[in-house]
DNA sequence: TTTTGGGG
């Protein structure tokens, strides 16, 4: 338990949000507020960093809008800041600090300097994510006054905070229910982000948790916008994901197959079961799985067993001594625009483009491709790399020896659109070095 | 004990 110590010499009046309005060196101000969104503890150049946006009544406009505020933590440790993933949790914040900037109110919250924190659960109903305290005797309701996380080690409070509290889950579960709060995604904005490599925010519904190891899991997803995504997950990170679950991801950027990247202030918060936007995206996104198809099969059970090698330390940083690694990475594209160029004549030493009648006698016809790949199994890796696929055994049932035959390019036409449909198909292959390139071996098309 | 970073 934690120490409960009556507060003695100072007494905290807590502020309406909209009443905070001096600026100055001597005005701190003490308030509670409902989480309406929240980054991960992450590091600056200094401090530790958590931005986080929140309202109370008086936050309501007269259209019914929300004018948010922003607070930000700064602190010297990790551990000082509050880790928050749920969109309606409530904080309570001593001594901070208002500031404007760009034209936003902003509360700082500094943890070196005097200020402190206390997290509240937004819902009697709903237990705490990451509990500080245990509820060791069970009580019911021992979350609804006490604060599930807090700063420093001990918290106070006083008679009358039992009323702010009771009050404030009062509107917001009234607000909530009736108001989406939160934005939506829209499509355009994602691509535009994507193009840009910036971040965006998602809200999706999880469809499939797979273990990787002891420390990570792959999470497929569908969004609100239609689109499906996979992320790699520290399970330490986010330790509430279960399947079924609608989430707001907040600030990720994603690669060209739709694998989203995690930066480290990137947050996933989840919704109380009464509020609109929860129940929105429950009904409304689908839960068929849409988790990326393996297209490919390594010939040969011993191969199977081999590790996973990142392409990133393929190409800067190969074990001179193994000339066969195994590989999963996306297909992006082929890089040779034309069907027609897809095979090419190879006589032993090098490679003649392919006319369709008049090759070099002795010369075999093969795969001449490069395919532009991103590593499937290493999502933090956005690097595009080359892959060659010059052995005609890949893709069964499709000769490049006929390659004069319309059925066969027909054939052709039809596996590259599959290989290269990255953001459903992943491929898992051997690939063979050759000094600095990399070819697919002992690997077949399903 | 402070001016950090803030959609990073």
């Amino acid at each position: 338990m934690p120490k409960q110590k009556a507060a003695k010499k100072d007494h905290y009046q807590y502020s309406d949000l909209s009443s905070i309005k001096k600026e100055g060196e001597e005005d701190q101000y003490h308030f509670y507020g409902v989480v309406i969104d929240a980054s991960f503890p992450y590091k600056g150049e200094k401090r530790y960093v958590v931005t986080c946006k929140v309202a109370d009544p008086s936050s309501v406009a007269k259209g019914g809008k929300l004018n948010t505020v922003n607070v930000v933590f700064f602190s010297q440790n990790f551990e000082d800041l509050p880790i928050i993933q749920r969109v309606g949790d409530i904080v309570r914040v001593h001594r901070a600090r208002l500031q404007h900037y760009n034209d936003a109110k902003q509360l700082n919250v500094n943890m070196y300097y005097r200020s402190s924190w206390c997290l509240f659960i937004g819902n009697d109903k709903e237990a705490p994510l990451e509990p500080k305290v245990e509820n060791e005797d069970g009580t019911n309701n021992y979350f609804s006054y006490t604060p599930y996380n807090f700063s420093g080690k001990s918290f106070t409070q006083e008679g009358h905070e039992t009323k702010i509290l009771k009050d404030l889950k009062k509107w917001s579960k009234d607000y909530f229910s009736n108001n989406d709060v939160v934005e939506q995604v829209k499509k355009a904005d994602i691509e535009t982000a994507m193009k840009n490599k910036t971040d965006f925010d998602l809200l999706a519904k999880v469809t499939e948790i797979s273990d990787n190891d002891q420390y990570t899991n792959t999470v497929s997803l569908n969004d609100s916008t239609g689109q499906t995504w996979t992320g790699h997950l520290f399970k330490r990170k986010f330790p509430h994901l279960v399947k079924g679950d609608v989430l707001r991801i907040k600030s990720v950027s994603a690669k060209e197959d739709n694998s989203l990247i995690f930066s480290s202030h990137s947050n996933i918060l989840k919704f109380f079961s009464f509020s609109s936007i929860h129940k929105k995206l429950k009904s409304s996104i689908s839960s068929d799985t849409h988790i990326k198809t393996c297209v490919t099969k390594i010939d040969k059970a011993a191969h199977n067993k081999m590790d996973i090698t990142p392409l990133k330390k393929l190409f800067f940083n190969p074990k001179k001594s193994e000339k066969l690694f195994r590989s999963q990475f996306s297909v992006l594209k082929v890089d040779t625009k034309n069907l027609e160029d897809y095979v090419g004549a190879f006589d032993g030493k090098k490679w003649h483009s392919y006319k369709g009648k008049k090759t070099p006698k002795d010369a075999e016809l093969r795969w001449n491709i490069k395919l532009i790949v991103t590593d499937y199994k290493n999502q933090q890796d956005d690097k595009a790399y080359m892959i060659h696929l010059d052995d005609n055994s890949f893709f069964k049932g499709i000769n490049p020896a006929n390659w004069s035959n319309a059925a066969t390019k027909k054939k052709a036409e039809k596996a590259f659109s599959v290989l290269t449909n990255n953001k459903v198909n992943y491929v898992d292959a051997i690939l063979e070095r050759d000094k600095k390139n990399y070819h697919i071996r002992h690997t077949q098309f399903k």
